[in-house]
DNA sequence: AAATTGCTTTGACTTAAGTCAAGAAAGCCC
DNA sequence: GGGCTTTCTTGACTTAAGTCAAAGCAATTT
């Protein structure tokens, strides 16, 4: 009961998990709450090992991914700042499905298991906010399905520049210029494992727009040029001469 | 209070979703429960229509699926007798992210969604449950962007075989024998589909499995010769000759 | 049983994208 | 700033898999 976690408590009430909590529950919370901290590049979990609990990420950003038996890593999701990730095996206490790792230095906070289970089983309305979350993440995955299985990268590039746009426009209310240039905050090997490619095809991809007028990249610097023909390349297809 | 209901508690009762449910909860459920019956092929919801509620499917079986701007179709999970699907829409009440039909004859118990949330507010402890199975929903679906990222098409149908043998020799107790033989309970257009693919893709990964001695194919009759095989190539690639 | 319909296979072709490797660029550390 | 490492791009090549279309089967209906 520190001024250290009320710190904490107030933080986590701003998190779309604990949203909406009473200071009974937030306490309760926070005294399970343990506080973690990861260096740049450091394994947060493994797929296959057991499943210890679920994270809320307090600073910095966290990669879940898969990596198969030849190597190539597909990134399943990206959490920042106020996401929480891995209650899948925080709840059905099977093995973790994917991994985790820091993509910077980060602070998360970790909620064991057991400990969680426990207070959900004294207070089941602790889960609801959670099947909020759980939706959440699953159309996230339906939505890389859908991208896996329809869209080339050419289109999968397209479709991340125009959500990473749009996303920004959200964020601030900077109107019209400053929404169509894309800061990349992914190394662009990082972005060919989120779209499920590899970094010589997705620097083909880029060029590609580039070629034909849609963006203009430079460095982590890319500006949309023609919103249309990006949208227009998702839904149909080619658009250009070739 | 008729018998009909009680049935309908008692068979609700088995499932997953309501399994360990006192007799209040399991009558209160009953009561906002509705009967559907869809004939083989109806589309029962379509991708991005408001979400009216969830299902819990009680004879046949349902496919929850995409279709691209192309045409293309990728069936994200196909459900039967006892699971519940569509959990997602009615908890977050956006729209349906993908279309359900039905595979046959189905059957189907509808929960309409305000009823429902008005249920797991007054008693939260019902959404417990729905954790668990949104959380199976989640690792499937990991497990489909793991086969759509990682595997080519005939290392995705050993998959699919492999898993179908498994969990028929988990259904029945038959020893050795019965399990190297999986009927196809879906048409190859169907499996096709599933498995991120189209149907002449499929035709060929059948033969090459086929011709190289790890299956033998007789129409919907698939009988595993060499398992070990089966199992490195979904491993490490390509063991054969070519 | 003939006929319509739908499912499956096959063939020839095209194309997207992975592989490997080398060079260019960018970032980082003393 | 030089030298180191990592990331990115490019080229030549290979291969998996989609496209289109035709033919072969199968199943169902009348």
């Amino acid at each position: 009961m520190n001024s250290y976690n009320d710190d904490l408590e107030q933080w986590l009430h701003a998190t779309l998990l604990f949203q909406g909590f009473s200071q009974i529950q937030l306490s309760q919370i926070v005294q399970i709450a343990q506080l973690q901290s990861w260096k740049k590049n450091q394994l947060i979990f493994k797929q296959d090992a057991p499943a210890s609990g679920f994270f809320v990420v307090k600073t910095g950003r966290v990669k879940v991914y898969k990596v198969s038996p030849n190597g190539k890593e597909q990134i399943l999701n990206i959490f920042e700042t106020g996401d929480n990730f891995a209650e899948v095996a925080a709840l059905d206490g099977q093995p973790f499905p994917a991994s985790a790792a820091a993509l910077g230095q980060v602070e998360l906070v970790f909620f064991l298991r057991s400990d969680f289970i426990n207070l959900v089983n004294a207070d089941p309305s602790i889960a609801i906010n959670m099947l909020i979350s759980l939706s959440k993440h699953l159309r996230h995955l339906v939505g890389v399905i859908e991208d896996l299985s329809f869209k080339d990268v050419p289109q999968r590039l397209a479709t991340y520049l125009l959500q990473q746009s749009a996303s920004k426009a959200e964020a601030a209310r900077d109107c019209s210029q400053l929404i169509n240039t894309v800061t990349l905050d992914l190394t662009k090997t990082q972005l060919a494992a989120v779209l499920g490619t590899i970094p010589a095809t997705l620097s083909r991809a880029f060029y590609r727009l580039d070629n034909e007028g849609m963006i203009a990249v430079n460095g982590s610097q890319v500006t949309i040029l023609d919103r249309e023909r990006l949208q227009t390349l998702i839904r149909i297809g080619d658009p250009g001469d070739r």
